[in-house]
DNA sequence: TTTAAATACTACTAAAAGGTAGAATTAAAC
DNA sequence: GTTTAATTCTACCTTTTAGTAGTATTTAAA
């Protein structure tokens, strides 16, 4: 019941890059250094966000890494779905299949409820909208 | 955001005997059959299983498995903690260590209803209360 | 025009999770 | 007592996820 390490790492790429408007670009080796993701890592993970068009790099001396649409149109769960987390919406909590009011799980019923809250958080949450400023990166 | 193999598997296997009352004693044979375990590692899960004081096994010919206390005693969340999901209750959704009110990640606030949600959801539904009978195993 | 500093690509290694194999142990049935 | 059917133990293999290494490419500065 965990983001895996991949997601968390691209959010709070995302969302450092997102927060900080004192800048115009960002490199790699600054981003690895600040939020502490190995610089190798952190690498490839933007190669993927660039493709995945959260991101528009500038390649040559001088180049790096911003936004490449507004904070307020990338989702929290707009980057879930590029990393495969929680893509398929009616995947069984229980790992049998599809679930749905047809095709029930044990927990299908309690579990409706907290999944809504999870998506809708997940929706509703933008790069824009995290917790303002103060918060660990 | 996805309970692992092993804990689905568990949670099924825990369901599976605590809702069908007319026989005494399972044996990892049938359970893997039944519920379309790996009967290797079916196996492997019921040892912990066992040590985890959920089920008692009788060993030898005509052995097998049944509960070690009544269905409404072990909750689904005393599952997920023995299988070392969502254990720590403060653990960051970032991966940015630990999170608490002075020590918050972008993502804190958000998540405070949702974790709720989930984790009341997991304490109050027991293996008595899964959803009665009709559901997929 | 060379050099330096940046991203991008390809391929590999390490660790964790998922799964398998085979033999040891136990205990009822025969 | 021997056999058979069950659980348990130890060790291994496979796949996925996490992370690393090295080189190629790009582009502005010197």
């Amino acid at each position: 019941m965990q983001l895996n390490n991949t997601t968390q790492y691209a959010i709070r790429i995302l969302s450092y890059i997102a927060n900080k408007h004192d800048k115009q670009l960002y490199s790699a080796k600054e981003l690895a250094e600040i939020l502490s993701i190995p610089y190798k890592f952190l690498t490839k993970i933007m190669t993927e966000l660039v493709k995945a068009d959260f991101i528009l790099s500038i390649r040559g001396r001088e180049g790096g890494y911003k936004l490449s649409r507004p904070a307020s149109e990338i989702s929290i769960m707009d980057v879930l779905n590029q990393f495969n987390e929680f893509v398929e919406q009616k995947q069984c909590l229980l790992g049998i299949g599809m679930c749905d009011n047809n095709n029930k799980c044990g927990l299908h019923d309690q579990w409706v409820k907290p999944k809504k809250m999870i998506k809708d958080m997940f929706e509703n949450t933008t790069l824009e909208n995290l917790d303002g400023n103060g918060y660990k990166i």
